[in-house]
DNA sequence: GTTTGGATAAGTGGATACAAAAATCCAGTG
DNA sequence: CACTGGATTTTTGTATCCACTTATCCAAAC
């Protein structure tokens, strides 16, 4: 149904794919705090590898812009400032009004009906805590642009969901309250049965700059 | 004037950058063609370093969309085939009419002037070939997404340029016109001083799609 | 008490060495 | 003559080692 969402897949074939997953998901996680400092030694030792894939494993997720590396400074972890959340989001507007554009004239009876399923998942999920109705959420989007077929402008928003999810938890466990979050989402199924492929892409667009604008207010815990 | 365009500092700090510049510069000049494979062994004797440093590099490259990167079997140059150029046009057309809607609010007359000098440098530079003209053309993208002010948008952009850069030269040098290309580009100036935000971004918009659908006859040299 | 300088420790970048995987080549077989 | 299987070669992936840069800490000076 949901193909992989975000996260890469589980099998690694080589140490450096298996480091990158391993800092990928502790990333997503949380657990390391932003602006922490990673030693290539101690997390090789953690997964039992030397420092070499690691630190390839580095290069990749700076890549995803989850770290910073810096010449002879090492690898940080990446925190959003409120400017660089802002153009996550922005960017992501574009991304997924484009996406559903895209996927639009694709859409039937059966996309829907799961949609409709997906958002009463999320909603479910959201009375258990923010972790899991993170999750649901990116499955829910993930599932629209997915339909767009495009596969890189899937892994890019992909990528900016998995930036910005530390602070979608923050949000949620703040302010956001599940009720409302289903009338959002609603509201974007709404457009998509209503079928005007302009209006749909509109509706994305300010479903996630409005979240951009409510998350913000929330958004700047001192991070760097 | 014009800050970086889409190429690194040339600055090397170190070899791992020294690569990827080495690299990088040789990839947009189209010195590697599309599917050759890349031996880290013969770049680094290239440029006098071992292996490792060259080895990074291509994770940064692949990153980029530049090379691609499989489990023991190496570094290959990466063409896009004609579905992933049309995707690329379709993301360009997105982030640069974004970065059109947020550059707007702040353009004066010197912007519109900067812009005057910017389409003659490119007419001249097109009457003397492709490789001229793809940097001017990019020069005068840049200085309008670069006017957003949102580092990340530049940088995502940029990076597409880069991508298409080797197809936007075989483009011109089958079909675009100086004159032509003039116009298509007049025609966005236009509607920047028109002061229109949503008319300007959706000239943008159109502009880049409509080179796409013009480049796309041309793009499909075989190329894996 | 704060600042500055330098010794010391910690960490990063890069080269070499070695092991494992893939590609190539060649001989034997149908 | 095409095809299969296996030895050889090539290339990739990882570990270890060393040099150099950066950070830390302590003591002396102001």
């Amino acid at each position: 149904m949901i193909a992989s969402l975000s996260s890469p897949s589980p099998a690694a074939s080589t140490a450096e794919e298996e480091a990158y997953l391993y800092l990928h998901k502790a990333l997503r996680l949380g657990r390391y705090k932003a602006g922490e400092r990673l030693i290539p030694e101690d997390i090789a030792a953690e997964i039992g590898m030397s420092r070499m894939p690691v630190r390839e494993a580095f290069r990749r997720l700076a890549a995803d812009g989850l770290v910073t590396l810096r010449p002879n400074r090492g690898c940080v972890v990446a925190g959003l400032t409120l400017d660089e959340l802002t153009e996550a989001f922005e960017i992501r507007s574009v991304l997924e009004g484009l996406a559903v554009r895209l996927a639009m004239p694709k859409l039937t009876a059966e996309h829907f009906e799961e949609l409709d399923r997906l958002l009463l998942r999320m909603e479910r999920a959201g009375e258990a805590g923010s972790s899991d109705w993170v999750l649901r959420h990116q499955e829910f989007h993930a599932y629209i642009y997915g339909l767009s077929g495009r596969p890189k402008l899937i892994r890019q928003i992909a990528a900016l969901h998995v930036a910005i999810e530390p602070y979608m938890r923050i949000w949620f466990d703040y302010v956001e309250k599940p009720l409302s979050a289903r009338e959002e989402h609603q509201t974007l199924i709404d457009a998509f049965r209503a079928g005007d492929v302009a209006e749909a892409e509109r509706v994305m667009e300010d479903h996630v700059l409005g979240t951009a604008s409510l998350l913000a207010e929330f958004a700047s815990p001192g991070r760097r």
